[in-house]
DNA sequence: TGTTAACTGTTAACGGTGTTCACTCTAGGC
DNA sequence: GCCTAGAGTGAACACCGTTAACAGTTAACA
């Protein structure tokens, strides 16, 4: 006989999975808290055995979605590959699956981050998998740069309230100096961007098929990082 | 007495002015086809007298938004101002309607496009607002660009599948080579980027206050369009 | 001017949602 | 072997968007 908090965890992953299913074939609307009871055969209350509410479980199936993209992203930089191919694949790791996955992305970058100053969001599950996942990039960035530091621009051209800004978070990029977090970040907030409009349907009212734009835009802030990356055909 | 297309209208305005109410107060959920009912003293079921469904009544609300913060743009480079300046203010006043009403910028940006090649879409009012809304980006960028050609990057260096997909929209752009045009793609994508970065808080777990940030990143994208914009102080 | 048709609003109802409460039953721990 | 905690149920509540049938007002037309 299984013991039984065993089988709450199976009970748990299993409504994960049903969400997650109707995530895929609906969209977000589609993931309600009886449609996910009616996917096991269980009554909606049921779920709140499991959920303290609707809102709960899908904050867990964002933080999970985050961790599935994580790992994703980690086994495509698997072996041995040099440092700008990895960032590479990162790049466009995270474009492939949010073409592929266009509801989970919607979901777990569409939704808005918790408040800012806002006490004791640090110890929810999403924004500990956000964080993990943003290390992702992080951490790449910053051996990049400590393996053959990139030319940024200088303190003076950045502005004192920026480059106050960007120290502050030196410590999160292993010590890098302003304008190369500048840099870096520039490469995330494109990347982003870019994925975003492409998803998001924002882009194809002026290009209808967008690879083509986003191998150059990655050509191009690539090269911001010192890095070559393949160039366009 | 007043006319009784005249009163309709007057009514027309007014479930939108409720609607609009809402959104600003409680945010797209709260913005209900009951709670606008509530406001204006109706019953649910007199708004289909005026909207079909509750979904036309937000694709009507997202048209006049739409509006709105294309006159207020328009209103911003009124007067005898240099192009490059033009474009400044556009991006500025853009940023500043983006956080002085996140809930509304939200509803507008944050929502999916209509289909790609879907038909008969181009006649939905809130398309056209939102053509309308593009069209002051390009033609500025256009005007820009016939005052005074920036350097752009060479046909080779951006391939051909980018050429041609960039050429195809050539004629919305006056006329412009592709690599002037794929420039002004850049500039749109960045500024549009980072603003629903910042509204979306998906930026201030590394900035709090982006404004530097911004005003950085609007003078690094001007000068690839050959423009000085302010230097950061 | 009287009739008619269109328009605007109502009430009642249907099926859907998230959520709570009181209840039953079953499995584990002492 | 009792007894308690947990899993699950059914009924109910308040909300949602939407539809149908109905009533009052207003404009147009013979």
């Amino acid at each position: 006989m299984v013991s039984r908090d065993r089988r709450r965890a199976a009970t748990l992953a299993e409504i994960k999975a049903a969400a997650r299913r109707l995530l895929v074939s609906g969209g977000t609307p589609a993931v309600g808290l009886r449609a996910v009871a009616r996917e096991l055969g269980l009554t909606p209350p049921a779920l709140y055995r499991y959920f303290p509410s609707h809102d709960a479980l899908i904050s867990a199936l964002i933080a999970d979605l985050y961790d599935e993209l994580t790992t994703a992203l980690l086994s495509l930089q698997a072996g041995d590959i040099e440092l700008g191919e990895r960032l590479y694949l990162l790049a466009n790791g995270l474009r492939d699956w949010a073409l592929a996955h266009p509801a989970e992305f919607g979901l777990v970058f569409g939704t808005a981050v918790p408040d800012p100053e806002d006490g004791e969001h640090e110890a929810t599950p999403g924004h500990q998998a956000a964080m993990r996942f943003g290390g992702l990039f992080k951490e790449l960035v910053a051996q990049i740069w400590h393996q053959q530091p990139f030319p940024h621009p200088a303190d003076e051209e950045l502005g004192t309230v920026l480059v106050e800004q960007l120290t502050a978070e030196s410590e999160h990029f292993h010590g890098m100096p302003a304008g190369a977090i500048y840099l870096s970040l520039n490469y995330w907030t494109r990347l982003y961007g870019l994925i975003c409009m492409e998803v998001f349907g924002q882009l194809h009212w002026v290009l209808p098929d967008a690879a083509a734009y986003f191998e150059a835009q990655l050509f191009e802030i690539g090269q911001a990082l010192g890095l070559d990356c393949p160039a366009p055909e």
